[in-house]
DNA sequence: TGTACATCAGTGAACGCGCGTTCACTGATGTAC
DNA sequence: TGTACATCAGTGAACGCGCGTTCACTGATGTAC
C-alpha cells in the first residue's frame, strides 16, 4: 500500500542506516537485501523503489557511513581523544558502529567503481579532520597514523586470541601517542615511541 | 581415473598454490571451489576427496600462504628491506603472491574459528620474525609496526586515486623508515618520523 | 618378475539451497475538479 | 471543503542463476599371490 511522501524518506533513510551497520558488520558479501529491508522494517521487494541494485545500496550506505560523527559523549577532544576511543575495546567490539575503512577496507579494494569511490572520498574527508588536529596540516603524518589506527583494528578484529588482540590496541596506541600533545617545533615529532612514555 | 599417490600430493599442493593465492586476489567468498580446482588442473569433484570444506580449504590455505617466505631475489635483508618492500607498488598490485594478513583480514575476523586460528598464528610468526630485526625485541615495536605496514596495504589498495594511493604507502614508508636503522640506544627509538629525513 | 583383482583419485552430472531481481497485485495517498 | 479517481510504495510469490556438496561411474594404480 501506498504510504506518505515522508514515510517514504524515512523509509529510504531506515534502509540506508541498517545497511550501513549491516555492512560494517557482516560484510559486502554476507550482507543480502532481503537481511537489510527486514532489518528496516520492510519487505525485500519493495527494495527497488529505492535503489537500482545492491551495488548502488552499498555505495550510497558507505558513503554515508564514512560522514564524520559528532564527537560521541563521553569521548575526549582533539587528535588524542580520538586516537583513544578509536583504539578502544569498544570500537573492535562494535564494527555496526564503527570506523567503515577499518571494518570494510579490505573487501572495498574488491568492490565496483561506485563503492570505491564512496571509500576513497571518506577516507579524505576523515584526512582532513585528521590534518585539522595536527601543526601545518601535516598530511604525510595524519596519513601514517590513519594507516596505523586502520592497520591496529584489523589485526585486533581478525585475532582470535583476546589477549593478543588488546596487545596490538594497546602497542598502536603507544605508538601514536606522541601525535595527541605534538607541539610546534617538537624534538622527536609525531614520533610513535616504544614502551614506557 | 586413479593416479599415483606422488601424483595425489602434488594435486593438493597445487590446490592450495591455487587457493593461496586465489584468497588473496578474491577474498574469501568471492573464491568458488570449482574456480580452485580448475586453477589446479582439476574438476571440481575432486575436491573432497583432499579437503572437507570450503572452510576447510579456507583454513589450510591461509596456513601455507602465512608461512613466511624466503626473502625474495631482489629484496634488501632487515626490517628495512621489509619495510620497503612491503610498501612497495609491486606488492600493493600483486595480492595473490602478497602478504595474506592485509589481503584477507578484514574479512578474517568474520571467518570460522580454524581460518582465524590460522590468520593469529600466521601474525604471531610474523611478528616474531619482526622482532627478531629489533633491539631487545621489542614486541609492542614491532605490533605497532605491524599494524602500520597493514593499515597502509589495505587503505592503498581501496583507494580508487592511484596518486592517493602511492601517497599512502610513501607516508607509510616515511613513518616507519627509522625502524630500519635503529640504534642500541637511540634518542627518538622507533619513532616514525614526519616528512624530510 | 608376471598376472588378476581390489582399491580409490578423479570425472562430470545432478541436487538443493540461497540470493538478487522481477512482477502482478493491493490499497492508501495525493490530486483534479 | 468534499468527492472520485489516478498514482505508486510496499507486498510476497516466483524466477533464474550460481555455488557448495554429493554420487555413480571410470580406469589407472597398487598389491596379493
Amino acid at each position: 500500500m501506498r504510504v506518505t511522501r515522508e514515510q517514504v524518506r524515512e523509509n529510504r533513510r531506515r534502509i540506508l542506516e541498517a545497511a550501513g551497520r549491516l555492512l560494517r558488520e557482516k560484510g559486502f558479501s554476507a550482507v543480502t537485501v532481503a537481511e537489510v529491508m527486514e532489518a528496516a522494517g520492510l519487505t525485500h521487494g519493495g527494495f527497488y523503489g529505492h535503489f537500482a541494485s545492491k551495488e548502488d545500496l552499498a555505495a550510497q550506505a558507505l558513503a554515508q557511513a564514512l560522514i564524520p560523527a559528532p564527537r560521541e559523549p563521553g569521548a575526549a577532544a582533539g587528535l588524542a581523544g580520538f586516537v583513544a576511543s578509536y583504539l578502544s575495546a569498544a570500537h573492535r567490539d562494535r564494527p555496526g558502529t564503527g570506523c567503515a575503512l577499518a571494518a570494510l577496507g579490505g573487501e572495498a579494494a574488491r568492490q565496483p567503481a561506485p563503492v570505491r569511490r564512496a571509500f576513497t572520498e571518506g577516507l579524505e574527508a576523515r584526512l582532513s579532520r585528521m590534518q585539522e588536529g595536527l601543526p601545518e596540516g601535516d598530511r604525510a603524518t595524519a596519513l601514517a597514523a590513519l594507516s596505523g589506527l586502520v592497520g591496529a583494528l584489523v589485526l585486533a578484529r581478525a585475532v582470535d586470541d583476546p589477549a593478543l588482540s588488546d596487545e596490538i590496541l594497546a602497542a598502536a596506541r603507544t605508538a601514536l601517542e606522541p601525535l595527541g600533545d605534538r607541539r610546534a617545533d617538537p624534538p622527536c615529532a609525531a614520533a610513535p615511541r616504544t614502551g614506557r612514555p
